[in-house]
DNA sequence: GCTTAAGTTCTCTAAATGTTCTCATTACAC
DNA sequence: GTGTAATGAGAACATTTAGAGAACTTAAGC
């Protein structure tokens, strides 16, 4: 049950797409996020990936398409089973003082922190500097949660004529424009019509893992 | 059971209203908040979230709406509750570029990556920028394990004469004399005989939350 | 009981989407 | 060369989703 190269493109374009915005990508979507003009062509694609048991479709249906499910992912090490997403917090570090306890928190839920109680945020892998002085930096991890609006100062991963994502500070200007500002001295925001931009989601959290041997 | 966009989108809005205040909205208020100027268009989509089982509707009843307790859709942007520390991985995003689909990984495990097999880590919060340059901010949590020793490059928490608590990255001298290193510019290293200097642990994680409304 | 706000059930219309075709092009094996 | 598979465009048509609004029923408050 091989994937031709095209085919293993849309599955997974699907798969972001519905993890990113909760629903199904119709044909036409599929085609402008693999640059394909034919919306017959995408749904002879789609039909393959279903016929090869990878992509389930609710046919019939606008945006009917779903992730034929892999095994429920074992996890592979059996701690993750709900014990593991506490670590104790023991204080705050200043450079040159002693560590300044804590006496209210003693134990910081990770999970709840980052991932919330409902199922809207998915993370995205930063790629550049362009929020490095906000202490966003190449390769962190981000947080998004799912929102179609945003107010000023929120930091949001915004599509630019339907086609270009960015993550950036909102500021919506009196006239109507929509500011995204970077958080990098060597980049200038960018000033775009408001109907150029979708907000897609906002910044909720961001975690970075160094590694050690 | 797949959601249309705009099936999404009224859910997203009845569940940020329930989060908000506290009760379910009325048809107006849901149709206020998406644009839709018919309440009858509205019930119509409740009625379809309603029968898709992510909705509950008692119905004979105002502001009657609540949110499924166990959607029945396992794989639309939901990381298995059983264990909610998992997020889906949508992809890179670049400023400027379209989010790059990944086929390698689908989902990330927060607590693998900072709560670790091991229970030797703990958090701390920063205080201060001496760690600016690294994307270290004010205010972020870190995570740390225990260790007594470190390599060079390390990240360290590190006592001082026993006193004081600082977190710098590690260098040990040829000459035995061990550096501490800041990430600000503003901030020159400290050179200390080794002995004033116990390594309490090692940074192996970061995070940061962002408040929304 | 009465009034009002909210929910329900319709119909009408428009637009978007899915489905099924045909026709072309390219690459590659034989 | 020839056949085949993968790829892409696009037309024609069927179906679903979408939004507005009217008419009616029900719940809440007085």
């Amino acid at each position: 049950m091989n994937l031709t190269q095209t085919e293993v493109k849309i599955h997974d374009f699907i798969r972001a797409f519905i993890n990113q915005q909760g629903h199904s990508p119709t044909l036409k979507e599929i085609g402008d996020g693999v640059a394909i003009k034919s919306k017959g062509t995408v749904h002879r694609y789609v039909n393959a990936l279903k016929n090869k048991g990878v992509l389930q479709h609710n046919t019939r249906q606008w945006r009917g398409l779903s992730l034929a499910e892999n095994p429920p992912e074992p996890s592979l090490n059996k701690h993750s089973d709900s014990m593991g997403s506490r670590l104790p917090f023991v204080g705050r570090i200043a450079a040159g003082q002693p560590i300044e306890a804590i006496n209210d928190i003693t134990e910081i839920d990770i999970n709840e922190l980052l991932v919330g109680k409902n199922s809207n945020r998915y993370m995205l892998q930063i790629k550049g500097d362009s929020m490095i002085d906000l202490g966003i930096l190449d390769g962190d991890m981000v947080v998004i949660e799912r929102r179609d609006s945003a107010k000023n100062g929120d930091i949001v991963v915004a599509l630019i004529d339907e086609q270009n994502a960015t993550l950036k500070r909102f500021h919506l200007e009196s006239d109507g424009q929509v500011l995204l500002i970077p958080a990098n001295a060597d980049l200038t925001a960018q000033q775009y019509a408001a109907e150029r931009v979708r907000i897609q989601g906002i910044l909720v959290g961001q975690m970075r893992t160094y590694q050690i041997s």
